[in-house]
DNA sequence: ATCCAGATATGACCACCGTCATAACCAGGC
DNA sequence: GCCTGGTTATGACGGTGGTCATATCTGGAT
């Protein structure tokens, strides 16, 4: 059908590559096994609106999936970006809260929807599962601070490089030539992350590319020199 | 022999007042009142630096903490604040990691300091103290990424007006005029956590001075009209 | 094949705000 | 008392980057 899309993956091998599930054993892998389910969504599919009761989590099994906060005027920022074996929603499920994050997927994405009560009940009786869970929300609460950090200070060239070189190094395929990171983002997506319009995003993208700092087609990246856009922040 | 100090306060006050450790009991409570020890910082004093071993954490009795994120050239960006009650550095210990952020005082604290050892055995063995880590977490990943879409969407006068809008909501102390931050931050702190300078920090409030939308005295801040503030963020 | 929407690209204008300079003010130390 | 360092305050200037307008390119649908 979708010329894109992988094949539907089975449960277990969205288990296997899941950072959470992947040392679950006994009972808890079982009951996994016959509750949660696989689902798909398209390139630009809403899985959950932020503000909506949490009634699963979404561990990925391939593609990606931008985590976006809305304000009132409805203009979006990304604050997240999760990838194939990270686990989404998983605070809000367990915690019983809406999800404060509208999840939208920037490719085409398959997932093991986990329903919520089966979760709260894994989350519950296996220990395992909750160091596990812990495990995963402390990278991303540093990462979360990191990207405060460095959205506040500088200038709007000194935060696409950030972005660019965290989105490298968090989802990057390195080969010869250089790194090419693996989400399809457009420009506006890079511009949703680093705070800034559009247009300044394509203006400072086609400056490194003049100066063969990175290589751009349509909805893809490849940094080739790293350490220029590392520069782009010591300066000044 | 400070003349702001509040009193020294008893490992039971501090434990009692505290999110995480006060419906701990048992054997756990008991490790608690032995090995751990209260202490204190003056203002402006570094608890600990981003980056250095964690060897304990640190519960906050009285006082306000400000966790600082130093970029390469010196600046520093705060992304977030603790207040009574509230214990920091959980996860670094837990983990076994070293610190991300430096904890700074800002104002007079006086704070339970648990070592790394003794909090991850309590950790791994309370199961109740688990769920309380994590509860914690949550929403300082929450607020995170609040801020992150604040700090990244819209100009100054909109920025500021979140950060001192979520101090208010945060640490505000109500009373018949308005809502006092109970945090003494200067304008250059006020700066860091918005994002911007001093001058245009300085400029900005006191034009809400002169609206009447807010009150100012060194190392004070009173909220008026919070409504003209949250105006501020939807208009434009 | 044609059509269309979304993505990419570039230019002109000017408001906002960062930088620098200067100064008044306040608290604490001696 | 005086002096010092941190905080608050205000002005002038210039560049960054947001806004608007316009145009081309690409991929998918029919």
């Amino acid at each position: 059908m979708q010329p894109h899309a992988i094949d539907r993956p089975s449960i277990v091998a969205c288990i296997e590559h899941s950072g959470v599930f992947r040392k679950l054993a006994g009972e808890s892998r079982e009951r996994l096994l016959t509750e949660a389910f696989v689902a798909y969504a398209d390139r630009g599919e809403v899985i959950w609106f932020a503000g909506s009761e949490s009634r699963f989590s979404a561990t990925l099994a391939s593609g990606y999936v931008k985590l976006v906060r809305t304000a009132a005027q409805g203009t979006a920022v990304t604050v997240d970006i999760a990838g194939p074996g990270h686990t989404i929603g998983l605070l809000a499920v367990v915690e019983g809260h809406s999800y404060p994050l509208t999840a939208i997927a920037v490719s085409p994405t398959w997932y093991l929807k986990v329903p919520a009560g089966l979760m709260r009940d894994l989350y519950n009786s296996d220990g395992l599962l909750r160091d596990e869970v812990l495990h995963t929300m402390a990278p991303r609460l540093r990462r979360a601070h990191d990207m405060m950090a460095r959205l506040t200070l500088g200038k709007v060239e000194q935060r696409l490089a950030s972005v660019v070189l965290l989105l490298a190094d968090s989802f990057g395929v390195r080969h010869e030539t250089g790194t090419t990171v693996a989400v399809p983002l457009t420009r506006s997506d890079l511009a949703e992350m680093a705070g800034t319009t559009v247009e300044t995003t394509i203006r400072v993208l086609s400056r490194w590319s003049k100066q063969g700092w990175v290589e751009m087609r349509r909805r893809h990246l490849t940094v080739l020199q790293p350490e220029a856009l590392l520069d782009r922040n010591e300066s000044d």
